[in-house]
DNA sequence: CAAAACAACTTGTGTGTACAAGTAATAATT
DNA sequence: AATTATTACTTGTACACACAAGTTGTTTTG
């Protein structure tokens, strides 16, 4: 019941206002958007506030900024622990096909996830999805997904957009992930991992678990993946 | 032989300077910068121009701002791949002892680095140095480092500040790391690994191949890491 | 026709100012 | 004595302006 106190910064809803017509497609990626001083005038400020605003977008990875040119609209891949935020194919360098095995559907909660979950998440029904990752098609990943259903109700995977989870939140439902945590452990595939990835029992499989945190209040997304790195090695890069 | 032009931001040799000082010990961890204000009068300069530089320290990971109250100096651990760049403990909860196994050398580069070498440091020689991380008393990480010795000389392990490679170069050579990329591979044990961690032949380790790259040009430091995660598994999170 | 100069745009850097908002210690009030 | 107001700092937001520097298309020049 905390009422938060919302602030009336104008760069922040400058900031928002492109958001979320960066998320609604209005200003697609590969994409200029309008001058800075086209900007100001929409919104009868200065530039220093326009630029505030911009730079923001910059941080949060929706654009990228050319000196003579302009502000460009670029797919949105700051790599979030393994992962891109688009999706898995960022992270490889080869074709992926992901197939949904176990579509959205609401089950209990699985004790195998190593995050403490929330008082609301324990309360609230628990939507699960498992996909499978194929690169070549062969299957590389097994991925297991939660999250809380009164925070986000059931999304059929035939309303995937491109087959991306992430995607569909970001276009459909303005929701951007802000951060993950993790935990990777090396074990051996037990019997249905094995079965799943068609290789043998015990060989020696990278365990992801993820909790990945949005832009919703109270929306966690919970992963527990199951990569068979002997062709595939996971990479990943990060800068400063 | 391309000089590359110098370009006199104001703001730059600002955020220079203070970094130095952060890095030498001038401005410690846990202290507070002068106000804007002050370093406004030391530059000759406006706040515009001065929160801009500070604003470059805050992205670089080296100050944090607080409202009210001024600019602190924090521990720099932004993580880089699932490792900190301060060292190792950042990812893990527990004590960590570092034991430098075998000294810093000049050896052949080995060919187990997956990336590719550039041509200066194909014909440089190599240094090479082995540690093996400790958690509770018990060798959890076996670690084998290489960089170009045109790049940077051999650096004792006794000099290491605190038992570290990358507090080191900070602090000593005013090195910072600038990113990183990994691959990651499930594999089991080798002999030599069984050995080193003190378990059986064919457990499943986490491997982990890592370059650093580095504000020095030229200098690249590769990482050959080996994680026994049966009790410890390897934790990061990642926050926009 | 080709190269150079120019014009018209873009973002980048910087000065100078004003007030809002958060923090912490002190002074005034109850 | 405890609470409240004041004061003097800090960083945060915003306005208005000027010029530097990079990009692109057009015009002028040789």
């Amino acid at each position: 019941m905390k009422a938060r106190k919302i602030k009336n910064r104008k760069y922040h809803t400058i900031q928002d206002f492109i958001r979320k017509r960066i998320q609604g497609g209005t200003y697609p990626v590969g994409s200029y958007l309008p001058s800075e001083n086209e900007i100001c005038g929409q919104f009868s400020t200065t530039r220093t506030t326009v630029r505030k605003a911009l730079d923001e977008l910059l941080k949060e990875g929706f654009i990228e900024k050319e000196q003579g040119k302009g502000s460009k609209v670029v797919e949105r891949r700051k790599s979030l622990g393994l992962l891109t935020v688009k999706g898995f194919s960022g992270s490889i360098d080869y074709e992926v096909k992901t197939i949904v095995t176990k579509g959205p559907k609401i089950t209990q909660w699985d004790p195998i996830i190593p995050f403490a979950l929330t008082e609301e998440e324990k309360k609230s029904d628990c939507v699960y999805f498992q996909r499978v990752r194929h690169i070549n098609d062969r299957p590389v990943v097994l991925e297991n997904n939660w999250y809380a259903n009164d925070a986000l109700q059931v999304i059929d995977s035939g309303e995937f957009i491109e087959g991306s989870f992430f995607k569909t939140l970001s276009q459909a439902y303005f929701i951007e992930v802000m951060g993950a945590e993790q935990e990777l452990r090396s074990i051996p595939a037990s019997q249905e991992v094995a079965k799943n990835l068609g290789i043998q029992e015990g060989i020696p499989i990278l365990h992801i678990s993820v909790r990945f945190r949005t832009s919703k209040p109270g929306l966690n997304l919970y992963g527990d993946l199951y990569c068979n790195t002997t062709d595939y090695p996971i990479r990943n890069s990060y800068f400063l």
